[in-house]
DNA sequence: CAGTATTTTAGACTTGTTCCAATCTTGGAG
DNA sequence: CTCCAAGATTGGAACAAGTCTAAAATACTG
């Protein structure tokens, strides 16, 4: 079965898409692309450790830097949760938001509120220059629930 | 002069709000959050020197941990915007929300974003049980405008 | 195919925070 | 007013996430 053809399958949308971005197309680039695609919220360790199944290896580093230009170049966007280790993902440009487990740190894409976003628009801005708005949504995640809320969520929970 | 007669003056709110919170009154617990009450957006590190010029000393991690009794408490907010050390207020209760400065990270309150809170209900909660909505503003504070705002901004700017 | 700019790499290092066990202090009972 | 136990403070080590450096490897251009 053509195992060659297949290579147009999905890898040709990534390296256009760091081409289109001016990056150059390299192994750990589009394997980070690809395990980002799977992933949808992964941190930079896992990504490593996905990469690195792929193609063999992989340094941290590279995977921070490759994250680094990623975001500069606008096609991932970084997400940094409170107490958790900062997450990728490949989705960017539409203003969606995330809910957060306080226990386990899953991470789930919400979209924007009301339809609208009036998250984007504070009644004062005191002076500064605004470029962007992030909602985030604390929670005990479904899995997390099952196993006993109770555990370390008491205090959390308290100001519900 | 009445040198012990203007203890009245602010810490017995402190000592009360302590005695309230069930936490013991004790010199470092008064003078964080007298130093909270002047900071208004505190690092711990900040809070420690405050405190230490006011009584002498304290170590870190006796802020650390008075932090995380107040937290705990509830009687303290502790917000950690990305790339920045966690911040402490006073201010609790209102579900008020932050700007914060790309460049000095300086944080400022603003009132919730329409009057009443949009933000509080999300679309779908895809099971998880929600008891926070945490908005956080991005940008450029006035201070570092003026002090030419394209430095390290163009590239958090572009998006937008 | 060669030259050059860009990536990747390893390893040391910083920063913010937490853990630990020993010591000191607070608030209540007598 | 003194004593005690629970609780608070301390220093030191430890920790994880992430950044910096300079050298080696690789991708794109002409």
């Amino acid at each position: 079965m053509g195992s060659e053809a297949r290579t147009n399958q999905d890898e040709p949308d990534f390296a256009e898409l760091l081409r289109g971005a001016k990056l150059r197309v390299t192994a750990s680039r589009l394997g980070v692309l690809r395990s980002l695609a799977r992933l949808s919220h992964a941190d930079a360790e896992t990504i490593a450790s996905e990469v690195t199944s792929q193609l063999g290896s992989v340094s941290t580093q590279t995977v921070y830097s490759v994250l680094a230009a990623f975001v500069e170049a606008g096609i991932v966007r970084r997400i940094e949760p409170a107490g958790h280790p900062a997450l990728h993902e490949l989705r960017v440009g539409d203003n969606h938001h995330h809910i957060v487990c306080r226990t386990c740190g899953t991470t789930t894409d919400v979209d924007c509120v009301v339809g609208k976003r009036p998250c984007l628009t504070p009644s004062e801005t005191h002076g500064y220059l605004l470029d962007e708005a992030e909602v985030t949504f604390w929670g005990i995640c479904p899995g997390c629930q099952e196993r006993g809320g109770t555990l370390q969520s008491r205090a959390l929970l308290q100001g519900a």
